[in-house]
DNA sequence: CCTTGACATGGAGTAAACTCCAGGGTATAT
DNA sequence: ATATACCCTGGAGTTTACTCCATGTCAAGG
C-alpha cells in the first residue's frame, strides 16, 4: 500500500505519516526496492494503532516508549504491560473527570432550560457568571 | 484574591491566567485603584470555569465565544442554550470514543497478562505489533 | 528515452497555547 | 523615604505536533 493509499484509508497527511515514522511512534514502514513506502497489513495496523490512541489522548511520548518495546522483543513483555497498564489508568482518569464535567454541563444546560422556557423568559437579570447559578458559591 | 493567591488556588501560573483574560477567556478581573488585579469571587468561579471545561476538553474557541455571550447580557440566553448544548454533543462523542479506547487496551492488557503468566512464559515469539493479536487481520 | 506524477529527504515554517522577559508601577514594612 | 516583594504591560520566545517546501529520485505510459 503507498503512502497515498495509507493517507486516504486513516486520513492523516502523508507529511504526517512520515513525520510519525520518523519520530518513532510507528516503527519503520516496509520499503520498496526502490526506496518507496510500501505498508504491510502489519504497518498499516500500527498505523491505525495510534491514530486510535492518540484520540484517546495518550501521549506521543508513552506510545513512542510503547513502540520502541515492542521492537526490543520479547524480553519486554512485562514492561509493555506495566506502560499500558499506567496508560490505562490515566485513561479511565481522564474519562472520570470528563464525565463529571459533562455532568455539570448538564445542569448548567438543564438551567438555561428553565431561563428560557421559564414563566418570565428573557425578563432575568441575575448576573450570570460561570454557573447559570451564580448564588451559591459553589458548583460541581 | 491577587493573581498570585488565584494561581496557587487553581494551579494556574500568573502568566497564563492574564493570557486567559487576555483573550477573553475569562472576563476582565476586577482591579483596585492602582490597576491590579484582584479576583472576585464571581472572578473566581469564572477561572474555576475555565479550567474545567478546559480538562474537559472543550475548545479555547467555544469558551471565549461563550464567555462573549455572556458579557452581552440576558438576549444571549438561546445562543448560550446552543452554544452549550453543542459543547455537550461533542464531549459525550469524546467520551464514547474514549471509553472504546480503554476497552481496545483492556483486551490488549488481558492478552498481556495471559502472555505474561501462561504456561512458558518469555518463550513466545509471534510478532506482536499493534494488536497483541497480530494475526487477526482486525482488532477492535 | 522521456515525460509526468507520486514519493523521498532534510530542514524551515506554522498554529495553538502558553511562558518568559524587560522596563516600569504599586504597596508595605522598616 | 526607601528597600523589597509583588504586580503591570507589550512583546518576544518556547513547545508540541504537525505542515510545507526545495530539491532530487522512482516508475509507468507513450
Amino acid at each position: 500500500m503507498t503512502i497515498a493509499e495509507v493517507s486516504r484509508q486513516y486520513d492523516i497527511s502523508p507529511d504526517t505519516l512520515r513525520y510519525y515514522e520518523r519520530i518513532g511512534l510507528i516503527p519503520p514502514v516496509h520499503r520498496t526496492s526502490g526506496g518507496i513506502r510500501d505498508y504491510t497489513p502489519e504497518d498499516c495496523k500500527w498505523v491505525e494503532f495510534c491514530k486510535c490512541m492518540r484520540g484517546a489522548g495518550l501521549t506521543i511520548e508513552a506510545l513512542i516508549e510503547y513502540v520502541s518495546l515492542v521492537q526490543q522483543g520479547d524480553g519486554t513483555m512485562q514492561a509493555r504491560l506495566e506502560l499500558l497498564t499506567e496508560q490505562r489508568r490515566l485513561l479511565k482518569e481522564r474519562i472520570a473527570e470528563m464525565e463529571s464535567t459533562l455532568a455539570r454541563l448538564d445542569r448548567k444546560i438543564a438551567m438555561y432550560h428553565e431561563k428560557c422556557t421559564g414563566p418570565c423568559c428573557d425578563a432575568f437579570s441575575q448576573s450570570d457568571g460561570a454557573g447559570a447559578s451564580a448564588q451559591n458559591g459553589q458548583n460541581a
